[in-house]
DNA sequence: TCATGTTATGTTATATTATAACATTGGAGG
DNA sequence: CCTCCAATGTTATAATATAACATAACATGA
């Protein structure tokens, strides 16, 4: 399989996407036993679907999702487990599509910076020190103290380009 | 009056906003102008109260305010003038919180970057080289073609942390 | 001037995203 | 087992946004 620079970026198409998965729901079961939280059935499960690819998941198709997996399933179900998962920091809100995406390093507490293709909607996440250390200078001229930064860039990723 | 360093991001309680709303509007008056769009009244009307406040404000909220200034207004009238006012970059849209803020440069267009207050809701508008370069250099290094880069920062501001 | 096409606004309905409030269930620890 | 608290179920509704079509206003060339 051939390779290249931006790999480390936007997965391939043909990367084993069911490992990343699984892997991703394995990590959150190992933190949050670690912590002490509950890993329900309902939250890894809403997990799993978050994981469904490398892109935002809007919350209405997790719960038509659910639905059709025979889960009795309204809006507060998915947002509830939404809501837990993002405490735990093991996914994250894209605010710029109301949508979530699995966060690939969820052992360390982080916003991330993300890049969000327009066509496949394809992301890729970012924890750049130099993004955040620009951030911190401008918010320290301000006196600004931060608590959320989000970073979100919409454009098209070099599969789609191409 | 005294001023800090701080003062040319955050407006002081006290500066004369009337005079930076008055400002906003003929400037974009002179742009649209320019460029042969038309600044109805309708749309000068939801620009004015755009700048209610160096804070963001919601559709929801415009809506409101047209209605008690008479005027019939339904949804769309204020999301069909505030999508004028974003294509002519007047103003900026605040992903993360679905609310609506003058721009304070409309002469060239930018994303900007921006600085939240949770607690005041202000907001200081940015358009910082090194959070560009920065944010610039990973995309490029992703083979990543920006179009659109959203950056806000929520936190406290220096003067509700006092 | 007025006929005409185009842009802007009015109007009604509905889609999409999210939360409030209270009832019920189920698990962990005493 | 109890008991309590956390999790989920359930119903209703709030908040944000757009679709679709009707009418009005405006620009411009005949």
């Amino acid at each position: 399989m051939q390779t290249s620079a931006h790999d480390q970026y936007f997965r391939s198409d043909d990367h084993n996407h069911a490992r990343c998965r699984r892997e991703a729901v394995a990590t959150a079961a190992t933190l949050c036993a670690q912590r002490g939280a509950r890993l329900t059935p309902l939250r890894r499960q809403v997990l799993e679907l978050v994981w469904a690819r490398h892109a935002p998941v809007l919350a209405y198709d997790l719960l038509d999702q659910l639905r059709a997996r025979q889960r009795r399933a309204a809006p507060p179900t998915v947002y509830r487990a939404l809501d837990f998962l993002l405490e735990q920091g093991l996914i994250h809100r894209i605010e710029s599509m109301n949508a979530y995406v699995g966060c690939v390093d969820p052992f360390v507490e982080h916003a991330g910076q993300f890049l969000i293709c327009n066509r496949c909607r394809s992301v890729a996440e970012l924890d750049d020190a130099e993004i955040g250390e620009a951030v911190k200078a401008q918010a320290t001229a301000a006196g600004f103290q931060v608590m959320r930064p989000t970073v979100e860039i919409r454009g098209i990723c070099s599969a789609c380009a191409r």
